[in-house]
DNA sequence: TCCTTATATGAGCTATTGCTCATATAATAA
DNA sequence: TTATTATATGAGCAATAGCTCATATAAGGA
């Protein structure tokens, strides 16, 4: 099995482009719908109004499309990090943070599948890991590093866990969730705060 | 496509138990091992020393394997409630629900793939929730049924989210892990006593 | 012992799916 | 215009997987 995941051709024509990206936007929306496996490589050509064959002009195998939806998915991510503003009060930062995570998600139909998936979920985690780590090291200096992993990696478990079982319960309002998911991720922060010596501000207190 | 999940056949003679015993066994291995989707019917039989007309002589399908392997994690759980002691500190008994877990995971390769998976994962989340409810209800009586509801959520949630990300990350060790999550669920548990102007007890202050 | 029921076998059928390739057409450059 | 490169097509190949069924053997009861 060929298991490149790289592009074959980079497509050069804008009538290729467009081609490729109505192909991978129709496979995230299957993908989402129905399910990675259960979605044909030929059902994604036809409903993308396409031959097969164009699609596999650019893309060597399937998991490729899956890679190519990812890495748009960690670019648009990317982009989001630099809007957040960490002058205010931790309890907003962190409900923001959590809050694009959601708005992302809806956003993206796919995205949540992808998030869950082994397939994608370590460079995900480690991006958003990332993210959690740098935002502590701004607002706090004085925390270790030690502590600032242990809340990036609980903070990204903890919405992981959650999107994972919201999807069980549709009857669960999102806004009970995200109310939550800061509930539990302040919570947290104040315990690694509290053991590590360093005062806790009062909108967690 | 058949999708019943119900055995065909009772075993009933002594000779074919023992072998949808092993066929069992052998499937939770390779599903564990290789992932649901790679593993063919035709292997399970051979590693099992069968042959593939045995196995579908008691299961109708290829799902139906993993039906039985759930309902067999469901019953020893549902073991592992009872010897729950509810007469310590809160922090021990989260410990232990915590721990209780982890080793059945650990007891258990397959476990963790199957507790992830979209297929099994409504009828886990009601079981392992309501051991959590239950405990609650016996330790905080005063606690509204809401509280009690949100507490075993978020319980599961985190124990899944950690789980899952723990797959990815082999180098952070159980015991870490362990003391982690425990901090997470009674930082979070804390919370909701306050919302709830419940005292909280001396262990988790 | 004989008859019925339960269990075991595995070659191969049916269906599906990822993917190729020979061929045709459009865009671009010379 | 002409030559070259880029793109498009889709019938069908090769591989695979779930599952069946005709047949054979073992167990258990009468």
């Amino acid at each position: 099995m060929n298991d490149d995941l790289t592009m074959r051709k980079v497509p050069q024509q804008k009538r290729s482009k467009e081609r490729v990206d109505r192909i991978l936007s129709v496979a995230e929306t299957l993908f989402a719908q129905f399910g990675y496996d259960s979605v044909t490589t030929n059902q994604i050509a036809e409903r993308a109004g396409v031959s097969v064959g164009s699609l596999y002009q650019f893309f060597p195998n399937k998991d490729a499309l899956k890679e190519a939806l990812i890495n748009r998915y960690l670019e648009e991510m990317r982009q989001d990090k630099f809007s957040l503003n960490t002058n205010q009060p931790i309890s907003r930062i962190v409900r923001e943070m959590v809050g694009s995570t959601f708005a992302f998600s809806q956003r993206h139909a796919g995205f949540h599948n992808l998030f869950l998936s082994q397939f994608a979920s370590a460079r995900l985690h480690e991006q958003v890991m990332e993210g959690i780590y740098g935002m502590l090291g701004k607002v706090y200096p004085e925390m270790s590093e030690t502590g600032r992993f242990q809340c990036a990696f609980m903070g990204v478990a903890i919405v992981k866990g959650i999107i994972a079982m919201s999807s069980d319960r549709p009857d669960i309002a999102q806004e009970t969730l995200l109310d939550e998911i800061v509930r539990a991720l302040l919570a947290y922060l104040r315990a690694v705060l509290l053991l590590e010596g360093i005062s806790i501000p009062r909108d967690i207190a």
